[in-house]
Formats: C-alpha cells, structure tokens, sequence
DNA sequence: ACCTGAACACCGTTCAAGT
DNA sequence: ACCTGAACACCGTTCAAGT
C-alpha cells in the first residue's frame, strides 16, 4: 500500500470551515490521550497526529510542552466537582473536600505525578480547595497559627496516598468491604484535630 | 579547535589496568548527575560521556534506562541512615523512624518522584522501615487491623511533603523557629493515634 | 494570522562487528 | 566477555516559507 494521496494536508491558513486549532481542542485532544496511554505517549508529534495537524501547529497556541503538560493540570482541575451540599459538622466537610480532591486524582491515575507536582496546580487547589477545609478546619478550633498545616497534612496525605498506587491487594472482596487504607487514615488524623482541639470552643 | 585524536577510545576488551564498568560505577555516576543536573539530564549517552565511555557500553550492565532509574532507587534506599538510638515511648518511635524515611528524600530531593513512586522501593521500603514502624504503632495499642493503614498515613504523608516542595515560603527567619508544618502534622496524627487507642493497653 | 516542512540537535535501543 | 559504532525510529524546537 502506498502513501494515500488524499491525506496529504494543504498548506497555509485553512478554510472557513475547517474548525482551527484552539488550545481548548488541542488540550482536550491531549488529556484523552494521556489517560488512554499514559503520558510517555504524550509527544507533540503524536499529539499533532492525533488532532490531523502538522507538529508545528501546536505552537501557534502552546508555547512548548510544558505549557501543554500544565495546562492539562489546569484543565483537570478546572473540572474538579465540589460537594454539592456540605454537612453541617466540620469533620464531615473536611471528609467531603478531601474526597473531592481525591477523586480528581482517581479520575486521571497517569496523570497525578505531574497534579501533585505543579506549582501552578497547587495554588489552584488552594483556591478552590484551601478555602473550605479552612474554614472548616478553624470552625473545628483548630488555632490559627496551625491551620495551614493542618490542612496540608490532608492534602499530603491525599497525595502521598494517589501515588502509593490503587488500593492495596484487597485479597477478600467477600464479606463486608473491610474499611479502606485511606478512610482509616482519615478517621485517625480527625481523631488528631478533635484531641489537638479539645478543651477549646468546638462546635 | 578540531577534534582531539587522544581522546579517541580504544574498542574490545579494555587492557586490565583501565578498571572495566560496573554497575555499581554506573549508578554511583548517575546519581551523582541527578543530584547535580536533574532527572532532566539523564540520558544514556549523557551517562556514557560522563563515564568515559561508549553509550552502548552501558546496556552489558544495565538492561535499559529504567534499570538505571530503578537502580538509583535502591541505591537511595541502601543509604538510609537508621536513628541509632531509638526513644523508648512509641511516639518518638514513630517519629524517629519518619525522619529516617523523610532524610532520604531530602537528601535527593530531584529523584523524590521516583523514589515515591517506584513499587519496588515501596517493597524495600516496606522491609526496612515498615518494620519497626509496625512495631512502634503495635506497642501504642493500634489493632493489628489497623497497623498498616496507620503505618501508610505516616509514610503517605511523608512522601506528600516531600512531594509539595521545601518548606513554606518561611518569611521569619529570626525569632523562635516556628513548629513546621511537618512537626504539626506529624503532631496531629500521633494524638489521632493516641486517641485511636484510649482506653486500650497502651505502654 | 495561522499553518507547514525542512532542519538541528538530541533521544533509547538493536545489531553486527571488533578484540 | 566486554566494548564499540553505525543505524533505526523516534524526540522538542527553530526558522523560513507558504497562503
């Protein structure tokens, strides 16, 4: 089988029609990728086949791969879902946000090296995830002086757990669903808060 | 400047005396270019020039790059300094052997990713440190149901520091050392323990 | 303005050939 | 047994050229 001629891309600015390239596509082509394959699959070469386009393209959105790679962070987080309705008692919100963020990694496994890594992702997740489990940890009681690290010893952990890997083996699927690694970790670093708090004005 | 024809190397066999490859040279070399120049600048070929040698050469050695990763790995690991004197309570059990574990990736702080996400580190890591971590954690009371989610949280949380970077930007130098953000969640995950087992034999 | 293709300086790895 | 060099199939990115 020869090259087929009708594959042969024109050059130049493209048709009316022809939808351009937009970093929105180009991203979205990418994210799909690399949950399909894995980021070692990410090239702009491949990238630039999978979306028809010559590699070069891509720059005229993208300023190079880094930009590519982060902005898939961005657009993962940009697609985080928050609890829609929060409980009244902060364990319960420090649980709900947790989780939220958690499930986030679990959506894009080959994905959570470079989440839990970014610069620029951090402080996203400080906005849109900081915020709440500040607050819910100050209305815990926890002292201002320690908030901020109270809530990074919950996010570490959901990081440090996303990495570790899937669940551990789980031999018996039978019988009640043992309590997981993670919830266990949860309940005990909870139990931490409500000692490092008592005797103060919890509610 | 031309080439320099001294530097051309002989091929076969190397006389005696010029001291053949290893994979212990190998290792040691790359870990000393990763520590110094990134995960970035590692390269077979790269590796190869700084050993003085064909990039081939390496492959009678190590099977491919990944060996070379891995190995750097287990090399880590082989290194790490066990606390000589361990406290006698539980919790300065705990916390000794964290920052034996913690130091590791201190000391290598542009290989972290690959130490935290290696599953066979994970399995040294399990044999080496999980061990008296599981000890510790049993003369505190936890339930052997419990003994290795709680030993995951503190290795979890370990490898999630690490991974967010140094410290915080840390604006007062002068004055009392603040507590660290480590300290306080190491703090808090040892009271949730505490609080885990009240009521229980603890010692 | 946006897209393209050739070119440059790299990669990891296979394989046949040297000693 | 160990080392080498050419070769293959890739990379990211620059730059001049197309429309």
């Amino acid at each position: 089988m020869a090259t087929e001629p009708d594959k042969v891309r024109k050059r130049g600015r493209p048709a009316a029609d022809r939808a351009g390239l937009t970093a929105d596509r180009i991203l979205t082509t990418a994210l799909a990728l690399v949950d399909a394959a894995g980021l070692d699959a990410l090239s702009m070469r491949r990238l630039a086949r999978e979306l028809g386009v010559d590699p070069m393209s891509i720059y005229h959105h993208l300023p190079n791969k880094a930009a590519v790679v982060s902005g898939l962070v961005g657009l993962v987080f940009s697609r985080m879902r928050l609890p829609e309705s929060v409980p009244d008692d902060w364990a319960g919100q420090v649980r709900a946000w947790v989780d939220a963020y958690r499930d986030l990694t679990r959506r894009h496994p080959r994905l959570v090296l470079q989440i839990v890594t970014d610069p620029v992702a951090v402080t996203q997740a400080s906005e849109t995830i900081n915020g709440p489990l500040h607050a819910a940890l100050t209305s815990a009681g926890v002292p201002a002086d320690k908030i901020d690290a109270c809530a990074g010893m919950f996010v570490d952990f959901a990081n440090g757990f996303a990495l570790a890997g899937l669940e551990p083996p789980s031999p018996a699927p039978a019988g009640k669903p043992p309590q997981s690694h993670f919830d266990t970790g949860m309940d005990v670093m909870i139990l931490g808060i409500r000692a490092l708090t008592a005797g103060r004005d919890e509610r």
